[in-house]
DNA sequence: CTGAAAGCGCTTACAG
DNA sequence: CTGAAAGCGCTTACAG
């Protein structure tokens, strides 16, 4: 910047107010002080600049680290988030190290390093909330933990995506439905709210709903599907909350000689197009757009970060019901489905 | 650190001193400090430290936005990388700017944030290559340009991958090979390259190959398989280079009365696991994983960051054949594999 | 083994 | 409309 007020024949501070423009300039020492800028393949030391102003336009996106099994509709968030970021002029960091590192994230939080966080996957005691507060970091929530009142947060409405999908495997003449969600969702988490919520749809529509706890991996998705077949073989329609488990159904549902959407129907809470798209049939999905919730994530975040002092917001994202292939009437029963609503559906593809 | 070293009694360059180890403390002194440290929770400052020390201990990944269809295998990357860059005590900023905001990047890369960059997705004539050279910021690539001497990359071994799946498509007595490759991709990039390997491959075991361009979609899929089919109706097996044609060559073919992989063996390169269990039949695949080419490129970069002048690293990393059931034997011959060699192979599931 | 001091490259009151 | 100067919180020669 030295280099620069030489040569703009100015000083320092006149090129530091002609880059932020708070204040005037007269127009002669401005075309001075850009051509020198020009000229000099000038940038700006974020360093310098991120210890003085105290503000680095950096935040942070911690995805707790699951190298070994991600979910593949994480990518979304991340890249709704990181394109929205920089569309706002801001950075985009990711933190990878586990929910149970706290010591790590206190030392990250107060190197001053961002201006604010975002935080996924948060379980109900999540251990990163009180070091992100602790630490007097701003942050926002994608989900929520036990006691979210007073947080900033973003979340899927369970109860509008329950209903989206139980009425839906109703009308098709499903009484007897399976919900298999990923063990690894601990007490109070998403799979357990989202659980209660299916009941009460169910139970309104005059439907059961047998909930099954699988272990996230493909024989994890086998062994629900035996658990289901076993606890009642009149279960003709299954929800499911954990991507991983979909393939070891699939192929157990098909050795049993069950054909989807033939003779059982399957729908997926929060899976990624394209994703569903992979599967044969197609998976019918209930979710919203995981990029937009990490679009949202980040202005919800920015707001705080532009000194809003407003009380908490919280967000309910409704999703929206998209019809692809794996699921039908149920078959033990002669019902059809009543056209007067369906026709309002969106049917993909 | 002013506060820590009034409280431990010392000056604040015996605390820095004390931090950084780069000069013997007494234990006593370093004890104080310690506790001094730990009563305040006191944390270096991120900036203040960048700024003189010009180092950041930040490396950036570039990933070329496609909000709109981001492969699913990206993630591997993204995750392998984070994780590693963590261990190695560095962070990691996503910049997601498309290939063509050359400006920005140039800004990014002379505001002395980050230390160094990985860059994805490279095509031939990438523009950003010139732009991080020109700011002499190290770099290293996943993938190359069309010029790569001198520079730093990892990438796949599309020799090797191509030999894998040909060779087990000739023994499983297929003689006409389709090769669906991504339109999108350039001329000189990695669909050519592996389009080139892959006719080389045939030769040498007396098949043909031919090769369809498609767009990236499903529709893009139905389009492929149609033209293939068009092409020669004896096209018995397909390799796949883009994840996203994968639903739609599946279904026409499904519609067109083949069956996978009963009158037709896909095969597709550098799919992630979780994608390839997706599919029905899962499809069998041929790559080395991109979470490790993820870590090694990390690896790379901070080997320069490091001060390693030695002459430009340029790593093939060879895939293995993980066969999981989308291929059989060609239906027009009564061919029968060669027991020897398939024992060798690595069966999954 | 420890301290005093310069300086990294900016921003921003203070002064004119 | 512009400038001189303090200071952000560290690191690192220089000195003892």
């Amino acid at each position: 910047m030295a280099d620069v007020a030489r040569l703009a024949g100015v000083s320092v501070s006149t090129v530091s107010y002609a880059l932020s423009g708070t204040r005037p300039i007269s127009l002669s020492t401005r075309e001075r002080i850009e051509q020198a800028m020009l000229d000099l393949g000038y940038t700006p030391n974020a360093f310098a600049r991120g210890l003085k102003s105290k503000r680095s336009r950096i935040i942070a996106l911690l995805l707790p680290a699951q190298t070994a099994s991600p979910r593949l509709s994480a990518l979304e968030y991340i890249l709704g988030a990181s394109d929205h970021a920089q569309e706002r002029g801001y950075h985009l960091m990711l933190w990878t190290a586990g929910v149970e590192a706290a010591d790590d994230l206190a030392q990250f939080a107060g190197q001053g390093l961002v201006d604010g966080v975002l935080v996924l996957d948060v379980r109900p005691d999540d251990p990163r909330i009180q070091v992100l507060a602790r630490a007097e970091v701003p942050f926002a929530m994608i989900g929520h933990n036990a006691e979210p009142d007073g947080l900033d947060y973003i979340a899927t409405d369970f109860a509008h995506s329950a209903r989206l999908a139980v009425e839906h495997l109703s009308e098709l003449g499903h009484r007897k439905l399976g919900f298999v969600d990923a063990m690894s969702e601990v007490e109070g988490g998403d799979g357990a709210r989202l659980g209660k919520e299916l009941e009460e749809a169910a139970g309104r529509v005059g439907a059961t709903m047998i909930p099954v706890a699988a272990e996230e991996s493909v024989e994890g998705g086998r062994t629900a599907f035996a658990a289901l077949a076993g606890a009642d073989p009149q279960v003709s329609a299954i929800v499911v909350f954990s991507e991983h488990v979909v393939p070891g159904l699939m192929r157990a549902a098909a050795e049993n000689g069950r054909r989807i959407p033939e003779d059982l129907s399957v729908i997926c809470i929060d899976m990624a197009p394209h994703v569903a798209e992979l599967t044969t049939p197609p998976m019918s999905t209930v979710g919203p757009s995981a990029v937009q919730i990490g679009q949202a994530a980040v202005d919800l975040l920015l707001r705080r970060l532009d000194g809003d002092a407003a009380p908490a917001r919280q967000l309910l994202f409704q999703g929206e019901l998209n019809l692809r292939g794996s699921c039908g009437p149920n078959p033990t029963t002669d019902h059809h489905p009543g056209s007067s609503t369906s026709q309002q559906r969106r049917y993909l593809q």
